[in-house]
RNA sequence: GGGUGCGUAGCUCAGUGGGAGAGCACUGCCUUCACACGGCAGGGGUCGCUGGUUCAAUCCCAGCCGCACCCA
């Protein structure tokens, strides 16, 4: 046993303990016997650095896996960071900006070393903060998703999907992201309401027979214009249909047509189509025969105006920038007379979610995976209970995806990621292969051939982690075991990107699920309920919070904080509030080593004949049994008030005080030893969620042959002993009882009070004698008399059957106790008229079920008793 | 427009078909030999609104109001 400082200093033991922990490779213990328990961490961006959310899903994951560990699992948690091509490129181009330089001042090749210097230097730095937080990852095996052999197995994914046929190459439009100048998925794509206009334009006939009026958000885009579009059945323009109009600007001649797109009741009902820079026009302009290499484009990669292939478009419009365009259109066409009218309106724009510009419809050529038909098998994993998601209520948002998805554009025009494994041949021919030896041997000798340019989405690649990791494709034993993963924690804004996708491609390419349960937590917000955004500056630095209050303390708010399917808003009094309880249990844990208590050595309770005792074992077995019901159901906000309230309410508030008394008596070694074995059973149950403290008091309490972190999980082989509860409880209520009255009656709290006991049966008599020096010393009732008490003014309190007098003469302002009395009888007396007419209406004693009119007509019956206790009370004051 | 979630004590949140709980904050008392980051006691809520189902609704159903988020 080693002295506890009087003042708990988290800093002070925290890095000791993990530098423990990982030296000694406590985190993946040698178990290759034992039942495997696997979960894959959602690979932080390498460029990233701990927020708030990352604490919370990295908490909860921790939780299960030192839950897991202390059961004897050979638990492994798997960690590692992911590239995140758009993300760090941008870095690394920032950085480069800063030197005057930009990406293209350099080869691909260089570009993409001065990345890898990057990450070298300062890609740790989230590690690092990981384990400030305490997470018992298996860094032995940390991953990176540009490794050598992660790179491997997202090639052989790429060939394998290829020729499946789930992966392809085509032309359609894409979301164009102008600012990085990349095709971005849809999923990127934040679209969000700004104020707009609705430009209305007078389109002449080529006939010269009149005009069609159209209207459109995005004048600009008339410059490519290919059809005017009215519904088949809008009778207004039935004889227009078949002609031409002669656009403005251009003098392109493009013809009316039909389609169901075009809304009789928007505008004029005709729409201006242009199948290169929509995706309703698109479509549009495919079911009207135009075939997408044929759609004119207008955009250059800058979204600048370029001339489209007929060549149409004026010169004093090239090169100009999209917004400046759009003024320039718009006044063009109003000085032709052809404006009829601006309407302002709200529009839903789209926006690149990395850089925040505005998203341009694109048409070019990008790699595809097939979602839909990836889609099936995950869907219907979930359908059979085989994937389970929790909280449930995420099902249907899954589905609803799931249901509705489209394919997946998996190219990106970056140069930080895996390199598309596609190969061109002189005429344009694409040979898919694991390498450029390969594609050659499948293109034949001499032909020349040049790899594909882009690199794949991020997502593709993390896609792969629950089973890359593993050292897929090789078959290793971790792969064997711990793939399916049990649990896979993350937050629901990446269900779509991350989890759904982990699904389709864990199910296709291993032919099992990735892991069966997925568990979705909310979002970390601002103490004002807003999302904690950089931009905003209403961002919380965990690590702050752990210089100030502690790691445990900071991971015990998220555990109490975390209920299915909540956000959680910052309290930062909430996490003080948890520092304190460590600091509670640092006391408690100082007071026990005061007195001789230490360290337990047996898994099962003690043997106790006290009632105190049998209580507290009681106890801790009912809060086990919570607590493993708690983490069962992955319920971390029941798991961690389970444990709050049984050290700080039943341990700290009343054990201790309890034992108290006993410690220079006959019972102290068996409170010793039963404190001694509470108080192990507290540290393990708590392990989990305040690693820190329990290993420093674990040892501090004794020698132990092991440290805490591979402790077995708490096996009492106890059961609840009703008798100690019930005598415990009755003893609780009788010293809160006299309290309360104290304080009522403004006793000092410190006078010994001598109690006189009426009513009492012989069972109550002998707990009276039996808790004598615990009501002295806790109660501060030092004598017990069943004397007739003597007369004058007195505090009368009823438990159960007996009812205390505290002869007070003198000492008591009788018309307080009265009061006191009269409002308890009150009280007492509005229960039982409550429950009087519940049990006088046939209707209940006939159809409620059998327990709720036993205990209606319990709680009847012994509020009553009370009622009348009180009263004789009363009378007896007169 | 479609969907989801939420609305419970001043604040942050649990909760269940049988009469409402926690933490913090608040009030009073206590420097009692583990702890003032503490102890003891206490006040505080027509459980968003309106109907319905039920012997019984904060809980189930419907509608409404308000607040978030997702999808189009």
């Amino acid at each position: 046993m080693t002295e506890l400082p009087k003042h708990f200093d988290p800093a002070a033991i925290e890095t000791r303990w993990y530098g423990h922990w990982e030296e000694e490779g406590l985190f993946r213990p040698e178990r290759d016997d034992c039942e495997p328990f696997t979960i894959v961490n959602p690979p932080p961006n390498v460029t990233g650095s701990l927020h708030i959310g990352h604490a919370l899903d990295n908490t909860l994951q921790d939780i299960l896996v030192r839950h897991q560990r202390m059961l004897g699992k050979d638990a492994l948690w798997v960690v590692g960071t992911d590239h995140a091509g758009i993300a760090t490129q941008m870095v690394v181009e920032r950085q480069l900006n800063e030197q005057q330089q930009k990406r293209t001042d350099f080869s691909r090749e260089e570009f993409i070393e001065k990345v890898w210097q990057w990450k070298e230097e300062s890609g740790g730095e989230i590690t690092g903060q990981l384990r400030r937080l305490g997470c018992s990852m298996d860094w032995s095996n940390e991953r990176f998703t540009m490794d050598e052999g992660f790179t491997k197995a997202v090639t052989k994914v790429f060939v394998d999907l290829y020729n499946d046929g789930l992966i392809y190459r085509d032309k359609r439009l894409v979301n164009w992201d102008p600012g990085l100048k990349t095709a971005i998925s849809d999923l990127e794509v934040e679209n969000s309401e700004t104020n707009g206009h609705f430009w209305h334009f007078s389109y002449p006939l080529e006939d010269g027979s009149g005009a069609i009026s159209v209207a459109t958000t995005r004048p600009e885009t008339m410059l490519a214009d290919m059809a005017v579009a009215v519904h088949p059945s809008d009778e207004r323009y039935a004889d227009m249909v078949g002609k031409n109009v002669r656009l403005p600007i251009t003098g392109r001649l493009v013809p009316i047509i039909t389609d169901d797109h075009a809304d009789p009741e928007l505008g004029s009902g005709a729409v201006k189509i242009t199948p290169g820079h929509d995706f309703n026009d698109f479509d549009v302009g495919k079911r009207a025969g135009f075939k997408p290499a044929e759609m004119l484009n207008m955009l250059d990669a800058d979204a600048k105006v370029c001339q489209t292939t007929d060549g149409l478009i004026p010169d004093e419009l090239i090169g100009m920038d999209r917004f400046d365009a759009r003024k320039k259109v718009v006044e063009l066409i109003d000085a032709a007379g052809l404006l009829e009218q601006v309407e302002d309106r709200v529009i839903v724009t789209p926006y690149g979610d990395r850089s925040n510009v505005v998203i341009e419809p694109w048409l070019t050529d990008q790699w595809y995976v097939d979602a839909e038909k990836l889609a099936v098998e995950p869907m219907a994993k979930v359908r059979s209970g085989e994937i389970d998601i929790v909280p449930k209520s995420w099902e249907k948002t899954f589905f609803n995806w799931m249901e509705n998805i489209q394919p997946w554009c998996v190219s990106r025009q970056l140069w930080w990621g895996h390199r598309i494994p596609a190969w061109y041949g002189d005429n344009g021919e694409v040979y898919v292969a694991a390498d450029e030896v390969e594609a050659q041997a499948k293109a034949g000798e001499g032909v020349s051939l040049t790899q594909d340019e882009d690199v794949l989405d991020t997502w593709f690649s993390s896609g792969l982690w629950p089973f890359a990791t593993l050292g897929w494709p090789e078959e290793t034993d971790d792969l064997k075991r711990h793939y399916p993963n049990n649990v896979l924690i993350s937050g629901f804004d990446i269900l779509f990107f991350w989890d759904a996708r982990m699904m389709m491609q864990g199910l296709h390419l291993m032919g099992e699920v990735p892991f069966h349960t997925l568990y979705l937590h909310g979002l970390v917000r601002a103490a004002d309920g807003q999302k904690m955004s950089k931009s905003k500056g209403n961002t919380v630095d965990p690590l702050g919070l752990i210089d100030q209050y502690g790691a445990d303390a900071l991971r015990f708010f998220m555990a109490a904080m975390e209920s299915q399917g909540r956000d959680i808003k910052m309290d930062e009094k909430r996490v003080e509030g948890y520092r304190n309880f460590a600091t509670k249990l640092w006391n408690a844990a100082r007071f026990c080593q005061s007195n001789g208590i230490g360290a337990s050595t047996t898994l099962a309770a003690p043997k106790a004949t006290l009632p105190v005792n049998r209580w507290i074992i009681s106890e801790t077995v009912t809060t086990l049994n919570a607590l493993n019901k708690a983490l069962d159901d992955l319920r971390f906000d029941g798991a961690a008030d389970a444990v709050y309230h049984f050290v700080w309410d039943k341990f700290c508030d009343w054990y201790l005080e309890l034992i108290k008394p006993e410690m220079d008596g006959d019972g102290a070694e068996e409170c010793r030893q039963v404190a001694g074995w509470v108080l192990d059973q507290i540290l393990v149950m708590l392990h989990p969620f305040m690693p820190f403290i329990t290993e420093e008091l674990w040892h501090a309490m004794g020698e132990r042959s092991y440290d805490i972190i591979v402790a077995k999980w708490p096996n009492p082989r106890a059961d609840v002993d009703a008798e100690a509860a019930s005598e415990i409880g009755w003893l609780i209520k009788l010293i809160g009882d006299t309290r309360t009255a104290r304080a009522e009656l403004n006793i000092p709290p410190g006078a010994k009070l001598t109690v006189h006991v009426r009513d009492a049966s012989d069972g109550t008599l002998e707990r009276l004698e039996r808790q004598s020096a615990a009501l002295a010393r806790v109660g501060r009732i030092e004598n017990v008399s069943t004397d007739v008490p003597p007369e004058g003014s007195a505090a009368q309190i009823p438990v159960d059957e007996a009812t205390y007098v505290l002869p007070l003469e003198g000492v008591i302002d009788l018309d307080a106790e009265k009061a006191r009395l009269a409002k308890a009888l009150e009280a007492a007396e509005k229960e039982v008229a409550s429950l009087d007419k519940r049990l006088s209406n046939p209707q209940f004693v006939e159809k409620a079920k059998p327990e709720a009119v036993d205990k209606a007509r319990a709680d009847h019956a012994e509020k009553t008793a009370e009622a009348e206790r009180l009263r004789a009370a009363l009378e007896r004051l007169g």
